[in-house]
This record gives structure tokens, sequence and C-alpha cells, in this order.
DNA sequence: AAACCCTCCGAAACCGTTTTCTGGACGCTA
DNA sequence: TAGCGTCCAGAAAACGGTTTCGGAGGGTTT
């Protein structure tokens, strides 16, 4: 257990480039000066401060320059997501985009509560941030922030004002692609077991999936598409449903990977082999959810890395002037394990 | 897709305190003093200010402020797990301890490599934040940072040197707790299947499970901790084992909620009763794992939240001049569900 | 020796805020 | 009416950097 003691050995305290001048024997000027690299400078006076600057390992103070400048590299993550699912991705490819320590990021989160999300709004626009991104907890479009001094990015979820710039996942063609697959991979007769029907993301996946339906000239195996809760628990009960009334169907599209593992308890279960039998597809590529199912499940990654490096690029476009408006949707891919590989 | 168009259309600059003071026709530095509550304003002056500061919607520049008064109200979370299976939760608590707003917080994510580190190291020392958490990637102690200009509080993994001030999660107790638990739900036959023996994790948990059992005058079924790795594959593979070796094993501990999902999956093919036969618990008690099994797993919470908050509130002392030293554990839980219920 | 150029350093202004200090206006008392 | 206290407003300094500008010093040319 710690004690607190040494309240007064007093930390060393952070060093200005006063210090460093006085250290190398020059005005604070020439010492900016030499460790800007700017002209004018003797190189014997330059090594002189640049030995002093280490030796005391002096840090610039971004602060200070920031007020001069007039732009402080951070931005601001103002997140609605903490269990993180969508907002870490983003935050890594953002980080990314930026490269690495060229700028900081302050991460918030307001936890759905738009009291919250001002009083943090509030604290980013005091730090001065010089772009804001903003990531919903799922895709529904999430009322603008307004005019701000800064630019901002929608994330995830869209702004409702089109005049903001939003970058969200294609959930449409996320269905299309799933669905393409299952057809490339033989299958006809396709439930598709989703989520929440009030989930804009669960919606525009089941479009996708029956548009590709379509186009093939086929639709869903019992008509429509079964709705219910992001669970496992939804899978299971969903497939039993599914298996009972439909004895034909050959693959069970779900909404989510969670959806997808109780659909995969479930066939196991009853001795139904997949994919010899029944394929099974899921949405999102969560690797913690995948790892472990059996068979491994295929899945739709809908690219949150990706979609957070091109928010993080329109935020430093926008900073730099050249501000975008208007949605615009990340492509995402399949990616093909076992549960649908293609003869198994 | 987005169109950059209107690099032209200016956005508002952020108004300043000379704004506000020109509008009101005030000096800033009566300005100043109106909006910070001072005496010597007279309550008209002090109107005119306040509203002609809301009028532009002005916001103090925090650096301006923090270039003065020396703190910069933020503090940095280094970070090398952005799976957020632990820093999410300890910067939620961080946040919550440091009262909403007060303290903003840059999150930073080293991968595990300690040139990123440096390198984030040195941005967040240059913005002057008040403070530093390091969030491990796991609970092996980590090499200290050396002596900073600011206080550091270790977090999940402990620094190397005595002298800082570490917080971690109290795995040796944790195993202790699930073997109590076991007992007194009538379990004497205990297993412990865990992860990957080069985890300290791993070994405290399984050293607080024997000590519990010792205590009781027992030890573990087979005599030994099945090490493998964190996943339900080992999970699965070494409950058959077990179930083989061990015919009258009556629970089984596992080394985290994966492995337990894996056990918990094993059980129900072979037709085992989960609690009537045979117990299992995990660690962690991840929620998005655990939500989602049969029975719902009993799981013992290492409670990050609080080990964040705990963690905020040692930095908090350490900024105000009362650092502390040391490794501090920190307790956890049981949760208890399904899995272990008693005589069901 | 005067005029000139070049190199290099430092004084000072600036950013936006807070705080201290100075001082003007006004009212009250002697 | 002089003296004093109170109330309130503004000037100025400070924080830690960057940048501009002026100028000192030395060498070269006429």
């Amino acid at each position: 257990m710690p004690a607190g003691d040494d309240a007064t050995a007093s930390r060393p305290r952070a060093a200005t480039l006063r210090d460093v001048a006085l250290l190398a024997g020059v005005s604070v000027a020439t010492a900016s000066k030499a460790l800007n690299g700017r002209d004018n400078v003797h190189p014997d006076t330059r090594r002189r401060v640049v030995e002093a600057a280490e030796r005391i390992s002096f840090t610039p103070n971004s602060l200070a320059q920031a007020i001069l400048a007039g732009s402080t590299g951070t931005v601001g993550l103002l997140t609605n997501d903490l269990e993180g699912r969508f907002s870490l991705p983003i935050l890594m490819g953002a980080e990314d985009a930026f490269g690495a320590g060229q700028m900081s990021v302050f991460l918030c989160d307001a936890r759905d509560d738009a009291i919250r999300e001002q009083y943090h709004l509030k604290a980013l626009l005091g730090r001065r941030v010089d772009g804001l991104i903003v990531v919903g907890s799922n895709t529904d479009p999430r009322p603008t922030l307004g005019t701000l001094p800064v630019p901002v990015v929608y994330a995830y979820a869209p702004s409702t004002d089109p005049q903001d710039c939003s970058i969200v996942p294609d959930n449409v063609h996320a269905g299309t692609l799933a669905v393409e697959h299952l057809l490339a991979t033989g299958r006809r007769r396709i439930a598709h077991v989703s989520g929440d029907v009030r989930y804009a993301a669960a919606r525009d996946r089941a479009a996708g999936a029956k548009a590709a339906l379509a186009a093939a000239g086929l639709e869903l195996v019992g008509g429509q598409v079964r709705y219910g809760s992001w669970s496992e628990e939804w899978g299971r009960a969903a497939t039993h449903t599914v298996l009972d009334h439909e004895p034909g169907v050959d693959a069970i599209l779900c909404g989510s990977d969670q959806i997808a593992r109780g659909a995969l308890d479930v066939l196991r279960e009853r001795g139904i082999d997949v994919p010899g039998a029944v394929s099974v597809m899921g949405f999102d590529n969560w690797e913690v959810m995948i790892s472990g199912t059996r068979p491994p499940l295929t899945s739709v990654d809908m690219n949150f890395e990706t979609l957070g490096r091109r928010a993080a690029q329109h935020l430093v476009d926008a900073i730099g002037g050249s501000p975008a408006h208007g949605v615009e949707t990340m492509p995402c891919r399949v990616v093909v394990r076992g549960s649908t590989a293609r003869g198994a």
C-alpha cells in the first residue's frame, strides 16, 4: 500500500528556453533559432545550445508555441461508444493518418448524454483543438453540433445536417457483399436473422441483402428478415425457428457476429453440418467474438480503421482549408472462413 | 461523396477576451475580472461583459490560462492495450474521478513498442500534461519511465521501480475468492485450466486458488494447473482432458472467460449438467464474452473501473504534492451467475 | 581611411489571459 | 473646502515561446 510522504521532494520543474539560453550563455532568441534550425546561427553556438538543451532535457512548451501559431496540433475525439467497439479502431486509424506524434488526441466519452456532450465540447473548444471527430454509438443519424470555430467530421453515425462531413460504413453494400458471397458458394435458400429493427444498420444490411438476392432472381427464405436483438440468445432462438419452418434453408446470414455465434451453436446441437448443409455468416468481423467459433466464422469486416483514417484525412483537409460536405460511405469486405468454405 | 469547395468560406475565428472587452466597451482586465467573478467590478459593467461574451460565444483560451497557471488540466493516458479491454474502463474510471470536464485526457497507444512510447511521451510532456497514467498490456512488471517532470501512476502493469506508484488488480486474491466461492457451493474436486504460464496473471490466480484449497485441506484435482493459452480452443481441449482423466471433477476454474466458454461448450456437448454435475467459473467478467453463455457464467470481476478511479485519485494526490509509492492491489469480486448456482 | 557587406547575436513585440498596481471619481466627515 | 476612504476601471507585467528588426563587429574594397 503506497504511503504519501515526500511532498517536499521537489520534482524537477520542466525546463524552459530561458534555462537553456542561460546555460548556453546566449539569449533566448538565439536559443530558439538554434534549436529550430533557423539560419544565421554560428555552428559552434548552435552546438552549445543543443548540448545545453539535452543536458536539462528541454522540451519546448507546446502551449506557448500554440498560442503564437494559432493551432495546437490536437484534435478531439468525442465518442458515445466506450465499449470501444467503434471508437478504438477509429482512434487507431486516426493516429496513423495524422502521423505518430504529430497530432495528439483528446478522447472524451459523452455516454450518449447530450448534456455531457456539451460539457466536453466546451472543454475541447477551450483547449483550442484544431478539429473534432464525433463518433456515434450506432449508424443512425445524430444531431449536428452546428457551426463551430473548428472543423468537425462525423464518423460511424452521420450528422443530420447534409452540409456536415460524415463518414459511415456502407451497410447496404455489406449486405450485398454477404449475399453475393453466399450465392457464389452455391447457396440459394438464404435466411436473414438480424438485430434490432430500430437500428439503421440492421435495415441497411437487410436492404443490401435483398437487393443482391433480387438481382439473382431470388428472395429470402421465408420471405422476410427476422429482426430481434443483437444477442446470441436471439441468434439461437431465431435459428431454431428458421430450421423448423424452412427445412430447405442452406445459409443463415446473421446481422452480427454475436447472432451468428448463436446460430452456430444451435446448428451444432442439431447435428447440422456447417458449412456442408448450411452456411453461416456474420457482420462486424469482431475478432474476439469470432476467434473460437466452430467452424471459424465468415464475416463482413466494416473496416473501422480505414474509416478512422479517412475521417482523420478529411479533418486534416478541413483544417487545411478544404472542407468536405455530405455523407461518404466506406467500402467493407468479406473475410472468408470455414463457416462458408466452398464445397466443404 | 463529399467534395471540397468553399475553402474560402471563413469559419468564425474563436473569440478572444479582447473581442469581448471591445464589444462591452471595457478593458481586457475588467472583462477578465467580470467573467471570473472577481471583486471590484460594478454589477452593470459585469452584466455588459457577460452579455457580450455570450453574444460572441466566448470560450476562454485554456492554453493562455495554462501558461500562466503552470498547470494545464490535462493528463496523458499512455496505453499499450488498444483492444481496450483494460484501458477503457480505466479511462472511464479516471474521467469519473477527475470530475467531468475538469480534466481532459490525452489517449495515446504505444502498441507495446518502446520507441513509440518515447515518442508519445515526448509529445505529452511537450503539451505539459499535469500527470501520466501508464497502462500495461498485462500484469507483468514493465520498465519504469524514470524521473519525469510530472507524476506518473502505473495501472494494471506495475513499474519495475518500487519507488513508482503502481495500481494493479489483485490476481492472487482473485484466485482465492474464486476457490472460496466454489468451496462455499459445495465443490471439492476442483480443476484449474488457465492461460499462458508466462503471464503473471495466470500464475498469480493459480497461486491464490491453491492457497485457498490448501487452507481447506484440499488440492487441485490432478495436482496441477493446466496452463495453455487464453483461448476458447484451449478451454475446450483442456476440458476434454480433465474430464477424461478426472472423472470425479465437480468444478472447473478457468483462467479467463474465454477459456470458460470453451469449457462450457465441451460440457454441454458431453451432456454434463452445469452446474448440477460440474460448476464452471471464469475470470475478468467480460460482459461481451459472458452474455450469451449457457448457463450464464460466474466470473471474477477485476474492477477495472475502480482501479482507474483509484489511479486517477493517486495521480491527483501526486499532482497536489502527496505522491504515493509502491504497488497497491485492488480487490476484486465474484459475480455469481448460473454456472455455479448453489444446489441447482 | 572611408564606405560597404556579411555574419551573427540580442532586444523587443507578439499571442491571450490573469493579476497587481495605480489612479480617477465620488461621497463623507471635520 | 481639505482630507480621507471607497469603489471601480485600466495600464502593465507576467507566462514561454517565435519572429522581426536593428546593430555590433570584422573583413574587404576603393
